[in-house]
DNA sequence: GAACGATTGGACATTTCTGTCTAGACAGAC
DNA sequence: GTCTGTCTAGACAGAAATGTCCAATCGTTC
């Protein structure tokens, strides 16, 4: 939204912003909606200088993709190589990647999962990435002792059901959440947890709740 | 698409035909491709007698998603209420509802999820239907002595985890994902399931594949 | 301060939907 | 056999989208 340095002419906006946008609307009503007229509008523009920027609104939706690419794998697999004593500590740092806010975004996992049903492209990006995450999963719990078969199927629990979590889409408040985290790591790992790495994982999260004022 | 009793007339179609190709369209295509058009065209039949059945698409729509509600939730329900001798038998016994051709409806599922992330009101009936399959679930752990907070949790990670997969869209083929099987079983009660039980579930996915001549 | 060129806006064409209106077709009742 | 009520087709209107064309705008450069 911010232009940094404002470019030479008549400009309005950047492409940037037009990406920001598109994105923003991804996230919050799904590829069907992202539509040049409605970007423009929010922009303060019009139209069609849009096509001055992309060749046609497909365009636009291929970066999308190619964004949604470097985020949100990343980070996942980034929170598995974290060092840990433990395998619970290793899967509670997996966790937080889950409630950082510059962490996993799951709207915008989910608005992408959307689109790849209707689109063969987007799934086979979607696929590398599934793949991609559950191996960084599995290679975390064979860290810690895990025989391949059984972090193999370990891996598959933590990860799907962390998606599934996402697919209801509940709104469960933060603390009703932290309820069950023991509860989830002991499922996952088969070890039941220290009080203090729970205790840890908590203040983290609650921490993080107060620093963005909710 | 067939009509038993042919109505009085110049029937072509009937209510039932439009619902049902509605209903292809919801699975295959999502909530967005459910149209007038395309429907009375693969009926074969005009687009403006569908508002002789119809009040309006809103109408055809609210239709939809009664019938959803009438069956996943409910199967998923009577599968965890399946008589068994252990705990490991009566997961056994709701994973068949997975498999089941007149079972659990995973895309459909799905594509009705998809509505609800765009409809408050489709929100609405997908969050009642979650709670119940869930402390269905739950219910089926406590049946056999799982204290309240354990089968609580246990339920969730069963019940994420399935939908985590469905959500993935994964395209496994049955035996391998057959493969997995008592892994799954094992981390979702703790305990190892009898190798006769898995056998017994095998046998019966894969004369069901059989019998579906795949 | 005039020319330049990167952006932008508005008019136009086209497609794809939903919904309305009216005349026609067709089986069965009389 | 005509009448009636139940569907059906086609024409029309209108909204919402994408994409094209060309003239207008406004810093920058010379």
């Amino acid at each position: 939204m911010v232009h940094q340095d404002p470019q030479p002419g008549n400009v309005k906006v950047t492409r940037e912003d037009w990406l920001n946008v598109a994105m923003d609307l991804l996230i919050s009503d799904g590829v069907s909606d992202v539509k040049v007229l409605t970007i423009g509008e929010r922009l303060g523009v019009s139209r069609s200088s849009f096509y001055w920027y992309f060749k046609s609104r497909q365009d636009l939706l291929d970066q999308l993709l190619s964004r949604w690419e470097e985020t949100n794998t990343g980070v996942l697999i980034h929170h598995s190589e974290l060092p840990a004593e433990t395998i619970t500590e290793a899967v509670l740092n997996l966790f937080r990647c889950f409630v950082d806010d510059g962490g996993f975004n799951h709207r915008l996992d989910f608005a992408v999962r959307e689109w790849a049903r209707r689109d063969g492209s987007v799934r086979r990006v979607i696929d590398r990435g599934d793949n991609a995450r559950h191996a960084a999963v599995a290679r975390m719990f064979e860290r810690f002792g895990y025989a391949s078969r059984e972090a193999d199927i370990r891996a598959r629990v933590l990860y799907f059901q962390q998606i599934g979590y996402y697919a209801l889409d509940l709104s469960e408040p933060a603390e009703e959440r932290l309820k069950w985290v023991d509860g989830y790591v002991h499922a996952f790992t088969g070890v039941v947890p220290p009080v203090d790495e729970v205790a840890r994982f908590r203040s983290y999260v609650l921490g993080r709740l107060r620093a963005h004022g909710v």
